[in-house]
DNA sequence: CGCGGTGTTGAGACCTGTCAAGACGTGTGG
DNA sequence: CCACACGTCTTGACAGGTCTCAACACCGCG
């Protein structure tokens, strides 16, 4: 159930059988959750965290004028909120942007496991940084990429991310966003988005239709967006 | 010399005298940057991290066309990469947005502080934890808020974040960075912060001159910004 | 059958960028 | 001491990217 948590895991640093155990122990039950369900508000008190293993989650700011961003999105295997873990609480919300299933840690769990593992709470620690790197490129594609090159720069980044646990074809990926939720992701309105998609269509850079992004010349995508994979640490570094 | 930092980490958690000891001992010298200066370039090999002394630092990355944006601001008290300890190499540069004064900390004396302290490691966790916080909020600005309130909503946390460290006065502090820096932390070109600027100035919220902000209505500058520094978590949280 | 969410299109407004020029202060070399 | 280069701040005119508002088509679902 949390395979693709291990192989993402695995893939930056070496894991014990023992230490294997130790992780998949860590999880009490799961839960689903609906498309726009909010999973955990901003300032609750918590618990536990929450790892995604199938569907879509995303991390959400609201803003007066019901202006939203979309902060950075998990696909499975990710946690969606292990920082909750040190900070009690969190400075945003967590919600599904698709029908989702979750694996539910409690925290007491997470501190036996860190402390009977510290090489673990080292791992645990790279894997934030990891996300903070994600994080600084999507501050990066706004403020300084154009509509079209941010839209196409989030589509690599999914492409390469859902490679790693195995969940993209050659060719591209299920992708159960609206256009809508896009917008919100990449810092623009709904409108805009929709025409940043036809404009990448008509380039005959990618196909989207029935949730499914097909991408039709990835190297003239990756080069539109200036994408370089080297911020997702993709490597072994314990 | 480190005071900074320690009234920083005290501020979420309570430290023995001999967690200071051994913080302190972390560093085996300082040097200084002049502005401009690059202390860490991408994809560098990293050996050691370093904790801002005096000075203002940021964390830079550059796109063709000679873009670049800056992603975060550093002051007093900070690590600049303490990720590196963790990550090997940074995909982003370090750079001296103005004169600073830097402490060097080796990365096997940082391996023997956290083995010998667990309590800190969780510690260093959360201060990256609370690093993304500060990333997320900037960007939201960057998705969401017009240039105005962008602006204005980074001097509120700077603010917030020099008060901390009492290197603010009541009505403002010292602010070092040019105006065509400040364009590439807030995502905009220098001619459209100048304008920016005289637009704050003109509502009489801010006066800056020879490089020193002076907040002249806090509360309508907060609410101008939708600032709520519930993301810095100034509390107690270890 | 009607409804809400989604995707699409058009016209116009607004915000931000581009390009160009000049003022000013500072440091440097003659 | 002056001349000069350089970075910074400022201003104007204009271009261009993105937003707003409005309308309509489409679809799945109750």
């Amino acid at each position: 159930m949390i395979e693709d948590h291990l192989r993402k895991l695995k893939l930056r640093a070496e894991l014990s059988e023992a230490e294997c155990r130790a992780i998949t122990g860590l999880f009490v039950e799961t839960r689903r959750a609906r498309a726009h369900e909010t999973l955990i508000r901003e300032g609750q008190e918590l618990s536990h965290s929450l790892l995604l293993v199938e569907g879509w989650l995303g991390r959400a700011k609201d803003l007066r004028r019901g202006q939203r961003g979309i902060l950075e999105v998990h696909v499975p295997g990710d946690f969606a909120d292990l920082h909750g873990f040190t900070l009690k609480q969190l400075d945003h919300d967590v919600i599904a942007l698709a029908d989702s299933k979750v694996a539910i840690a409690p925290h007491d769990r997470i501190r036996a496991l860190l402390e009977r593992f510290p090489r673990l709470a080292r791992l645990y620690w790279l894997m934030t940084n990891i996300d903070a790197a994600i994080q600084r490129e999507w501050t990066l594609s706004l403020a300084r990429r154009p509509a079209l090159a941010r839209v196409a720069h989030l589509f690599c980044e999914l492409f390469v991310r859902l490679s790693t646990i195995e969940r993209a074809a050659p060719d591209g990926f299920d992708f159960p966003l609206s256009q809508s939720q896009l917008s919100e992701c990449v810092g623009l309105t709904p409108v805009h988005v929709n025409r940043t998609l036809q404009d990448l269509r008509s380039q005959e850079l990618i196909r989207l239709e029935s949730r499914r992004l097909t991408i039709l010349d990835r190297d003239r995508l990756f080069a539109l967006a200036e994408f370089d994979p080297g911020y997702l640490y993709l490597r072994r570094l314990v």
